[in-house]
DNA sequence: TCTGGGGTCCTAGGACCC
DNA sequence: TCTGGGGTCCTAGGACCC
């Protein structure tokens, strides 16, 4: 199978529409003002250069590469450009696609020359779109996926059982797909430090069922040696739930302030709920402090529930956070649960593993 | 230097029931 | 007086991805 993915895809997207800005250092970020608390979705390879990178504060971004252009996210020219890239993808011979997020994709195929469909498939997408993507080929989605990084950018890379360890082996595993900063340190603490050493790793005598538990201790194993699941699943999206996320430019102090705002974000996430037609099972209420604590309060709902009680709760926890303190809420997300569809119960299901 | 917004899934521990 | 075991649900929180 094959794994898609576009280039630098907003900030493609961006110069598309604005051929004055080829060549030029591009930050995508908020509302486009680096005044403003928000973070950097993407920057041109021009920006990255200055050290700018996702994820980053669009304040120090603008700090770094002071001649940028910052422009804000607009959402509509994203969902538009994902909708004709996907579209180019369904419309290849035999592909079936599973589509990942807005710039990437698995693409299923049976082929005799995968790096020929890859191609083929590139210069499709560019013909259509003006967008330029790189692409893995893998026997695994794991592998598939992981070799796009190294196709970066507009290449084709290959990635199988074959050629894996010889080139995944002496990396570090933070590199896989699924493990973060958190569990890469995790597995140094038992003695895993690169790829090839997880892929070794016999999941009850090395310890990761003992850190990680019965799921995730063998799954993480797995990934180490780049296996698991090898069919790209088209069936339709059926989303597990929908939060909104706010972060105040402000920091929110009082409890009317914060009633408000709750009202606010639980009222716009109900109605997102309330667009698909099923009803809420759950409610997460996550309150953001600077710098970086985020205390949950989940609660099971009926079709409706009491405002009152979820404001005492939270203030509950900013009092627990912050005693002695005036408040300080930076942002809040408000989560809705739908029911859940019945799943295997066997192996971890994290969307495209 | 200071922190987006949208998602997904897993785990631990307590409550509760049988 | 002392104290089962298993299953399921709920809450709280953690981690990861794009």
């Amino acid at each position: 199978m094959l794994h898609v993915d576009l280039d630098q895809f907003i900030a493609a997207v961006e110069v598309l529409r604005r051929p004055e800005l080829v060549g030029k250092p591009v930050i995508v970020g908020g509302r486009g003002d680096p005044t403003e608390r928000a973070v950097v979705s993407t920057a041109s390879y021009e920006a990255r250069e200055f050290g700018v990178g996702s994820g980053m504060p669009l304040r120090i971004a603008a700090r770094r590469a002071p001649d940028a252009i910052i422009l804000p996210v607009d959402h509509e020219a994203y969902n538009e450009a994902s909708a004709e890239v996907m579209a180019t993808l369904r419309a290849q011979p035999g592909a079936v696609v599973q589509v990942l997020g807005w710039d990437e994709a698995f693409v299923g195929v049976q082929t005799d020359d995968p790096e020929a469909y890859a191609h083929a498939l590139q210069r499709a997408v560019l013909e259509r779109t003006r967008l330029h993507c790189s692409v893995g080929i893998g026997d695994t989605l794991v592998r598939a996926k992981v070799a796009t990084g190294f196709g970066k950018p507009q290449g084709v890379f290959r990635l199988t059982a074959e050629n894996w360890l010889r080139v995944m082996g002496a990396r570090p595993t933070v590199d896989l797909w699924g493990v973060g900063s958190k569990i890469s340190r995790r597995l140094a603490a038992i003695g895993i430090s690169t790829v090839a050493q997880l892929a070794a790793a016999d999941p009850d005598a090395d310890g990761l069922v003992a850190e990680f538990g019965p799921r995730m201790g063998p799954w993480f194993a797995q990934l180490g040696r780049g296996d698991g699941a090898r069919v790209v699943d088209d069936a339709p999206w059926v989303a597990r739930g929908h939060s909104r996320e706010t972060t105040y430019q402000h920091d929110l102090t009082g409890a009317s302030q914060i009633d408000e705002a709750i009202r606010e974000l639980t009222a716009q996430v109900l109605a997102d709920v309330a667009a698909e037609g099923r009803p809420v099972v759950g409610l997460a209420l996550k309150v953001r402090y600077a710098p970086f604590i985020t205390k949950t309060f989940t609660k099971k709902v009926p079709e409706t529930f009491d405002r009152a009680e979820v404001l005492a709760r939270v203030m509950e926890l900013v009092e627990r956070i912050e005693p002695d303190r005036p408040v300080r809420l930076l942002g809040l997300r408000a989560e809705m649960r739908m029911p859940e569809e019945a799943r295997d119960g066997h192996t971890p299901t994290r969307s495209g593993w």
